[in-house]
DNA sequence: TCAAACTTGTTTATTTTATGACAAGCGATG
DNA sequence: CATCGCTTGTCATAAAATAAACAAGTTTGA
């Protein structure tokens, strides 16, 4: 229902895409059609504010009729920019960066683990679902003959701001956090600091004060 | 300089007060002193806003001087209410739920990981840093004899809401939930949800929208 | 002693986000 | 065909979060 398509999309709106894509990835196929107030519900948010998101990516869907769920998705996905593959490093291959390899859930966002690091000589040569894992030093070549764009930071906390630089350096556009340590980066690469401690403290804080 | 101490704080600023706390023990123990500018440069937001945040619990620290650290550190943990012991237990003993369990990195903050269930019957009887790895179906009756209050759900999507229940039903007060699905709990249960894929998806429109 | 360069406390304004209200459209039922 | 109950699109308003501005205090050094 409108022309330009060119809406400005607020931060936690692109928030809540990510997290209304997932919710319709994990839905069964036989699922084609959803409402703003059941998929509101099951998220635990208010319908007017799904319709309010998806207003800001201009008219789909018609007045009286249900989203259609794979249109959402694409639309989603589009929007997300997670339609063609992004290929990631991972540095640091301690008990969280293992799991993080393990992890398959990304692949299904086109998000593919190329390769995982580590300064330890005793983990350089193993493997990680056929993800080789390698020494550090070799990683700035790897970067890039792999066209590698995204970097997994997870160090302890007291090698991440280091590393992040050595990220950078080699070019390295997205930077994804994992060590407890808040790392800064020059303007022209994209950092998500993702501390699990400032999870749990927060739930601690609800848990001794919305009760 | 208040008087009542008692002021709304708001949400996004509990999760900076997180920050702040992480970043503060974080720091080398020579350091004694901190101003807003030097913090929050570091951690990346404005002074104005560290010290508006700051306002919120009331006045401390004196006009022209810088913060006491290990005042700050006391008075974030209080507010954060990480000063006694807090109990918890762990669902899903797959690779991120063994790598939460190996990570001491809680325990600074009084959080202590009591135990890790699973179905899985390999799993069961072996042991993570000295947390024994149980069956789901003792998981009730452990509960009750130790006292747990936070539960952390490391299961697959489609057993995630299945696993809230159970241990609500248990008495647990407060969920931390690992998994891709958005679980739903009673008013009286705190739930924080940490979707992973969340953070990648943001970080994926972020690389392709402000740069 | 005085001034300059810092510091934080507190209020006010601005910006961003969430909510509410309602028109408009679809589909089924009688 | 008319109506009732559902749906989404859109705009206006309310609420929340952020940023700016400045007063007031401390320290340092000439």
């Amino acid at each position: 229902m409108n022309d330009g398509d060119f809406r400005h999309i607020p931060q936690f709106t692109v928030l809540r895409f990510a997290r209304y894509l997932n919710f319709l990835m994990n839905l069964p196929d036989v699922v084609s059609e959803i409402s703003s107030s059941e998929m509101a519900g099951i998220i635990g948010i208010k319908p007017t504010q799904l319709r309010q998101d998806f207003f800001t990516l201009g008219g789909f869907g018609r007045q009286g009729k249900k989203y259609n769920v794979q249109f959402l998705i694409s639309r989603l996905r589009e929007v997300l920019a997670v339609t063609e593959e992004q290929r990631m490093i991972l540095i640091g291959a301690g008990h969280l960066g293992q799991a993080l390899a393990n992890y398959a859930g990304f692949e299904r966002f086109g998000l593919s683990l190329r390769g995982v690091f580590d300064v330890n000589p005793r983990l350089v040569g193993l493997k990680i679902r056929d993800i080789p894992i390698m020494d550090l030093d070799s990683m700035g070549a790897f970067i890039q003959r792999n066209e590698i764009i995204i970097g997994i930071i997870c160090t302890p906390h007291d090698y991440a701001q280091t590393t992040c630089d050595l990220l950078t350096d080699h070019g390295i556009k997205a930077i994804w956090n994992f060590s407890s340590e808040h790392v800064l980066a020059p303007d022209d690469v994209v950092v998500q600091n993702e501390n699990l401690s400032v999870g749990i403290l927060n739930l601690s804080y609800r848990l001794n004060n919305e009760l």
